[in-house]
DNA sequence: TTAATTGTTCGTAAATTTGCGAACAAAATG
DNA sequence: CATTTTGTTCGCAAATTTACGAACAATTAA
């Protein structure tokens, strides 16, 4: 890291894990927040899962009311948007190639 | 890694550091394709740039056309679509938070 | 109260990432 | 042809990431 940590990169970095995708994904698909035992759908040690969380939740992507032997895992809405925007805008910003580039 | 590499994951992966989102930043903003020092813009050893072009290279997003001398690198239109695309979708699926959630 | 359940934290090992300088390649220029 | 320019590749070291089991909370259930 030789400068700034890049909020765009954070998000990314959050997300450049398959099986961080898989989690998102499946707090995702959820009509509210996931509770349960992740490890019935992602096959890890629990420490493993945990630390993935820590990861999405210190990114801000995930919030989790965790008391011990209950759990809620949601995505956080706000921080969300605002990561979608972000993308939304780092990829829009791509003109089409002028015919005469070279 | 504990599964197939999810294709997400391996853009966000490419993403997720600062200088690699600084040199994307920079491809998106030539008129063209850029050519040039990168490390007028930049202040790395010209090796370490040369890893980070690599890793975007290798995920697709550039394309680098090097006739040792002279250089052009620019963004891959087809796959920077592409990867647009999966994020959108990806940060899409969010239905708004019902308000009986709990 | 004791056991069971569920999740975090800690220590550790292996793999990967990051960054650098040195050495090397390949074309352009003097 | 020698030098300059520009970029890649090759070690190498330091830092970070990933994954695990063991130990440790904290609440629920028996």
């Amino acid at each position: 890291m030789v400068e700034v940590k890049n909020e765009l990169a954070t998000y990314a970095q959050a997300l450049c894990h398959p099986v961080r995708i898989a989690i998102v994904e499946l707090l995702l698909s959820q009509q509210c927040c996931y509770h349960g035992d992740l490890t019935d759908h992602i096959p890890l040690a629990k420490s493993t899962l945990s630390q993935h969380l820590k990861v999405l939740k210190e990114a801000g992507l995930i919030k989790g009311e965790i008391n011990p032997p209950k759990t809620r895992y949601c995505i956080d809405d706000k921080v969300w948007q605002k990561a979608a925007k972000m993308f939304y805008h780092f990829f829009e910003v791509l003109p089409p190639t002028p015919v005469n580039c070279k």
